[in-house]
DNA sequence: TTCAATTATTGAACAGTGTTCAAGTTTGTC
DNA sequence: GACAAACTTGAACACTGTTCAATAATTGAA
């Protein structure tokens, strides 16, 4: 059976959930999938693409995500927070992968649009809604960034939750 | 006259500034100095260093800023951290390469602890105090950061400000 | 079923990257 | 001048992303 697109993005996230970034080559790439490095750039552009698609796949399950019908847009916006950190701190590197999309089409990937209608809800000004959306994804890619970074070279990581949590009740508190 | 950690410091800085980070190799950086790679790890013990030590160079100037004496602490805060910007926006790639440093030791560089401080006075308890100054940090590096690859990809950054000075207020406010 | 056209893959090369290290050279001290 | 410490070279190691002519495999039409 001929390679598909699905098929390295399927071992690209492999890769990257057991070896992490510095290992997601695409001559390593290629070696997992038993095929030469140029035969994956006929199904993906380049690597900048292939990465722009594991930041979605990381991301992809905020979009069917439920809320708790008796929270208020606060809380929600606050939980659709937490679930998205949840989603880039369990791969490996996730915050690293998920910076570089969210570097180059801010509002687009991520939970922005959705974070800054529901702060809408919560009686904000649209202009601030957005504001305050932006800032909690920075917020939050910094935090797990700083987190996967320590965790790499075995620093303690034991403080980033409260951190983490401290920041959220700040911006929305 | 041999070479010196200096040398290669402002050297690596005036490639940073004129080509940014993409083109400041080692290799490069060698040639830059008529010399050859290897006897520069003499002097750095690798390039992780000499970006740590240009980040700290970049930020070095926080360190004697004065404020307006009528300021509150809270307008001082908000002075330090507009200032950060500044500098870390007045260099190519200023934000990466400020970014690797902090993900690594989070509280050291940076103004981190000075606004840390600033935010007390302003009656704030220190433990929330210390989390509003990481989060004014990482939301300062994440806004740089997209405001600088926007810039390098040639798209538009007339937003950037505004959103800037909205999540500041933010969170300062 | 044959044959052309499309789709997909190979193999090799290009132009780099950070880093190491034995062997040399230069510099400073006695 | 001799010896040691400080420094530099040159070459290599083991990689990186990406391109592209040539080749193979697959597919649809006659």
């Amino acid at each position: 059976m001929a390679l598909s697109r699905d098929q390295i993005v399927d071992a690209a996230w492999g890769i990257l959930q057991s070896y992490g970034l510095g290992d997601l080559s695409m001559r390593r790439l290629a070696k997992e999938l038993g095929v030469q490095p140029g035969a994956l750039y006929w199904h993906v552009a380049n690597k900048q693409e292939l990465l722009g698609v594991l930041a979605q796949r990381m991301v992809a399950p905020l979009s069917t995500l439920q809320f708790d019908d008796a929270a208020t847009p606060r809380e929600r916006a606050a939980h659709l927070t937490r679930e998205f950190r949840s989603l880039i701190l369990a791969v490996r590197d996730g915050a690293d992968v998920v910076s570089v999309a969210h570097s180059i089409t801010p509002g687009d990937l991520s939970p922005v649009p959705k974070l800054a209608t529901l702060v809408t809800e919560s009686g904000t000004s649209r202009e601030e809604a957005v504001a305050t959306a932006l800032t909690l994804v920075r917020f939050t890619l910094g935090s797990v960034t700083t987190q996967q970074t320590r965790q790499a070279m075995g620093l303690d990581t034991s403080t980033s939750e409260a951190e983490f949590t401290a920041g959220v009740t700040l911006l929305l508190g």
